[in-house]
Order: C-alpha cells, then sequence, then structure tokens
DNA sequence: TAAGGTACCGAACATTCGTTCTGTCATCGG
DNA sequence: CCGATGACAGAACGAATGTTCGGTACCTTA
C-alpha cells in the first residue's frame, strides 16, 4: 500500500525513508528512493518530496540539496495506561511527540557526557551496572542530587548528602557504607539522564 | 591552514564537515565541500574524501553515494570507574564510541516508539515511574524478555514468562501478582532501552 | 454518468555530479 | 642544485541528477 487520502503523509514512505535514513545517514538520491518506496518514476518522487516538504519533514540546504527537516526525528510518545483496544492502537489518545531522545536529555551539549555505571551502589535509584549516566559537568550541586564525584582519582556515582557541615556520598544500596571524604568533595557533574540499552 | 603532513586527516577539513553534517545532517556535494574547505578543486576534494574513507570517516551506500562512514561520529563515553585525577579528565582511559543516544537506543525508527511508565510495577528491573520505556513494535517476544502487553485495554510494562504452556506477565516488584491473561497475550513491542531524565 | 481528483508512469532535458588527467608551485632531503 | 613528493588548480567528460510535462487508470462525488 501506498501514500493514500486518509494518511497522505503518515504512510509507509516517510517511515522507509527514515529506516534507511537510520541506517545510512543520508537522504539518498531520487532515483534510489524510487526504488526504496517501490515505484519507477521520478517525478512522482519530486511530488511527495514536496510534500514531504511543506510537512516539515524534509528541507534544503543552502546549495539546495535536499535534507531531513525538523520534524523528521521526531518520536511519538505515549503515556501508559492508554486506551488501547482499536485494532490499530496507534489512532488512541494520549499521544505526544518528542523531536529526539537526545534532545530531551541534552540540555547544554558541551557540558554533557556520558558515562557507564559500573557496580550497583545505586540500584535502589534505578541505577544499574551497564546503564549509561547522562551527565552535566559542573563544580557543585544541591544536597538530594545524584552527582559524579571523584573520590581516589575514580568516577563514583551517589546522592550527595550532608552531615553536620559536611558533604557525603550515599549510595542507594544498604549493603554500600556511606561515604565521608577527607578533605574537599570534587563533584564531576550531575546526574541529567540515564539510558539503558537492552541488548536482544 | 589546511591538510599538513602532521596532521593530514585529523585536520580542519574534518571538523568543518562535521560541523556542516551537525547543521545540516546531510554530506554536500564535492563542489560544495571545496567551497566549505576554501579549496577551489574538485579534483582535490576527491582526494582528501578517499584519505578519509580509508580512514574510517567517511563511506558508501550501496548505490555508491557518499555516507558518513564509523568513526565519523565517535564521541567519548566514559567508564566508571576511571582515571580521572589529570586536569583534563577526558584524557583518561577508557572510552568508546557513540554517535548519538537516539542511534545507540533506537534501531528501526519506524517501529520504535516511547512509552512513559505508569506505576512501579518493575521498580526491580529499574524501571520507574516516569521513564521512558523504549518499545520496539512487535507481536510476539521471547520469554525472560521486558514486553509491553495490552491488557484490559491498557499498556501494562512487564517480564514475559512461561507457566506451564501458557504466557503470563510477571512483575518486578514482590508486591504485585503474576498476571495470567485469560484468553490469548497480545504484545505490542519489546523493551529496548530505558530513558529517564532528571528534572533540575 | 460526467467531472474532478489522486496516484502513479515515462520520456525529454538542461544542469550538476564525481572522475580522470595534466599542470604548477612550493618544500625538503641529499 | 636536483629530483621527488605533497598540496593544490583547471579543464574535460560521461554518467547521474532533479524538473517539467503529458499521459493513464482508478476512485469519488454530484
Amino acid at each position: 500500500m501506498a501514500l493514500n487520502t486518509q494518511r497522505p503523509l503518515e504512510g509507509q514512505y516517510l517511515e522507509k525513508l527514515q529506516d534507511y535514513y537510520a541506517e545510512h545517514k543520508v537522504i539518498p538520491s531520487y532515483s534510489v528512493l524510487a526504488g526504496l518506496w517501490g515505484v519507477s518514476a521520478k517525478s512522482w518522487v519530486s511530488e511527495c518530496v514536496k510534500r514531504f516538504e511543506e510537512a516539515g519533514y524534509l528541507g534544503w540546504t543552502p546549495d539546495r540539496q535536499l535534507k531531513p527537516g525538523k520534524r523528521f526525528f521526531e518520536r511519538r510518545v505515549a503515556d501508559a495506561p492508554v486506551q488501547a483496544g482499536l485494532p490499530n492502537p496507534a489512532i488512541a489518545e494520549g499521544y505526544d511527540f518528542v523531536s529526539s531522545i537526545d534532545e530531551m536529555v541534552v540540555r547544554v551539549p558541551s557540558k554533557t557526557e556520558l558515562i557507564r555505571v559500573k557496580g550497583d551502589s545505586m540500584v535502589e535509584a534505578g541505577i544499574h551496572e551497564g546503564d549509561f549516566l547522562v551527565v552535566e559537568k559542573q563544580h557543585n550541586a544541591n544536597v538530594g542530587e545524584i552527582v559524579v564525584a571523584i573520590v581516589d582519582n575514580e568516577f563514583t556515582v551517589k546522592y550527595l548528602g550532608r552531615e553536620r557541615n559536611e558533604f557525603v556520598l550515599k549510595p542507594a544500596n544498604k549493603a554500600f557504607p556511606v561515604i565521608r571524604p577527607r578533605g574537599r568533595l570534587e563533584i564531576y557533574g550531575v546526574m541529567a539522564g540515564l539510558v539503558r540499552k537492552v541488548f536482544r
């Protein structure tokens, strides 16, 4: 099936382009696009590209090269629970859009870094071994925030706490002790988010 | 300055291309590249592209279109713990490469969706209320995977288990019961990742 | 049943693409 | 002082690109 009257721009064409882009990181030429879409006329590709452009899914560089538009990377977000008994759950209520995962979790790209979590001293805060912590680099933090501190030349992820005017690092796991650093506590950054990838 | 003998491939050329790509999300044509680099011969561009290709920064689609290579996006991911006493912790050991959070967690954009988690039936699997589950939509899954199922017209996130030839949904929280669906079990998708945003 | 719209096909065409090959001008080791 | 090497310039060329235009088959709506 192809682009039809009901869902003129949310059809398979865009999805195939997006998957192609995810694989190759480039927008293909019209002839390649024709092959991708299973049509044989470049003129038709040209027509569809115009529509995607008007809808904000595609755009042009200053040199008139086709490129992804603002909405190209947007991803649907569903609230659960949601009505979903229908044959096509996609038409259910409760959807929102997010332009990209990066954008929702990193505010300041130049100060943001990923750190892979080792150990399970923070499991009770939902931070598991192998997770990627999104860290916003800064040297101070508020009590209660989860921080990345440098202790004994190693990164440590802990809650920042305070005990009689001294900062302490509290794990979220009863099996681990509270760390009371002697001297200065060096903070590397604070947790801004978390990303977990499941291997399958 | 341009490509020189000392740093033939890590010079300004690559950086300018990367900046262009970051802005437009496309690799430009050779003539545009020439302009970008401040040179005037496409032949020279062609030469440099070959070198970037050999170094893994550029590649080709099956249709022989120029595209970013594996190393084009490389960005540091720190392992924790890691040596970090130095003035610039970025030079520490233990780095991996990742181009964007989106890319590490979504393989097939057209089948991937975010679902905001409600409730804490999966806390022991590190899935908390308010987290965003990255879901790859598909109708079947393997036992042991975390799936999004449709139960009573609502999305439910649970482990997929099996009890005497019947599929069951197992929570990761002792306070919740195992769900034994009467009749068919409708699977919406399987967990491919998780994203948490910390509000601050 | 006629009119109009939609979803495509196919050919023609000027423009632009990337490649190739030849040429120039510094630099540098010997 | 000389020959090699590297960093580019410039022209030529076939192949591929995207646009335009005319055409067809189907489906609505009136």
